[in-house]
DNA sequence: TCAGCAATAATGTCCGACAATTCTCCTTGT
DNA sequence: ACAAGGAGAATTGTCGGACATTATTGCTGA
């Protein structure tokens, strides 16, 4: 066995991530890029022979691919059976919304508590009004990723790197919630929360952050009542 | 392209786990089991020849459950570097336990509210009593199954989809935390805490069990700040 | 001693093959 | 007409080998 002493293991922080993408990984954002952009539907089936076909490539870079969009719960996978876009029905919508109702509110705390550390005011700053730019605009998939922008920023700038991993995985499923919102045409307006979490978070004023920040996205959830089917 | 029409897509709830398992999900089991026994240490490489051979089974399989463990942050993946047993270092294992904290006491106040329907009130109950036989004894694996059993319950209960599966992903790592204080003698006794959060949980009160659960959980992490190195 | 380079080790990706399972659709008997 | 059953097709699960790409090691020579 050629594995090596411990002795030799990699340093904790030394794990950038590699400057080349891989195929499995390009493959991986392909599909969630499609999914966005709605060219995927909850439910459809993924056929290795055809992904394979779409973007020539083998069937185990396929299959990595897919383990991935499986293991961020983008995907399920059942035993010869395949890979089909989840489904997510309006339990599991809640369910999401009511721990991501949490997760956002703890990065808007934590953010505001170390807005003043570093260059990290500006760089809130600057995902704030880019995201506030779409006020009078209508709803689009930009300004979906210019809030998803804004949360990202958010809870980079909290620090916390668990957050920051679950968040990551949770943004695909918001999405999906709010395309559905959207497609609906009752995707309000939250401009206003936008404005108060990121003015409390500027203020530093970690209490009123997490408050705010909880609230917008019980908000969120509450359109999902109105939505039919 | 054999791409079906959507509307042939799998139905929503109709996706259960296969009666089988597969050789990769196997082999993930195995290391995380290994993990828990202490055969693998953090920063530990994963040598995919050394892992063909170990099973019996093909590069490929080896990779699938290499990427489920990264995927589950267990290892890290490094391109052309191959994989490695994450190490945690303790800003790391702070972050986590602030999350963890948010989802335990979620995970309690969910349990309360709904501990008296169906058959979960045996279900709790049933956990608690196994978890507090420890009470007297050293500590040990068996606790910490326990101890997990007893969360896995709880957030069972609570039923929340999305809090189980993200409570599932941090077992493991909360596991090593608590190895590595075990390691040290540093573990203490928490049977208090679990017995005010089992109380409160059976007592149906769901601010208390949350409460007593996010502090439960705080107590785990100050343990961390006594370990050296 | 150390920079540079060659050799080695390990991973990334491809291809082809076959077994296991599920799905489809046709047959058949009532 | 219709439900049960079964052959065939479609798809996934796993294997083995092959070669390219990259990282690591260790040597060589100044």
């Amino acid at each position: 066995m050629s594995q090596r002493d411990f002795t030799q293991a990699y340093p904790a922080g030394e794990l950038e991530a590699p400057a080349t993408i891989s195929s499995p990984e390009l493959i991986f954002h392909e599909i969630v890029q499609g999914l966005y952009k709605g060219l995927y539907v909850p439910g459809q089936r993924l056929v290795e022979a055809d992904l394979t076909k779409k973007w020539n490539v083998s069937r185990g870079t396929v299959r990595e691919a897919l383990n991935r969009l499986s293991a961020e719960g983008i995907v399920t996978l059942s035993r010869h059976r395949g890979a089909a876009i989840r489904v997510l029905d309006r339990a599991e919508m809640h369910d999401i919304l009511d721990v991501l109702e949490l997760m956002i509110g703890m990065a808007a705390r934590l953010a505001a508590r170390r807005i003043g550390e570093g260059t990290n005011r500006d760089h809130f700053t600057e995902s704030f009004v880019a995201l506030l730019q779409f006020r009078d605009q209508p709803a689009s998939f930009e300004l979906i990723r210019a809030r998803n922008r804004f949360y990202r920023t958010m809870a980079a700038i909290g620090g916390n790197r668990e957050l920051q991993d679950i968040l990551g995985r949770m943004h695909v499923h918001l999405v999906r919630v709010q395309l559905q919102a959207l497609h609906d045409n009752l995707m309000p307006d939250r401009f206003e929360d936008y404005s108060r979490v990121g003015e409390a978070v500027l203020a530093g004023d970690a209490r009123r952050a997490e408050l705010t920040a909880r609230r917008h996205v019980r908000n969120t959830g509450a359109v999902l009542n109105r939505v039919g089917d």
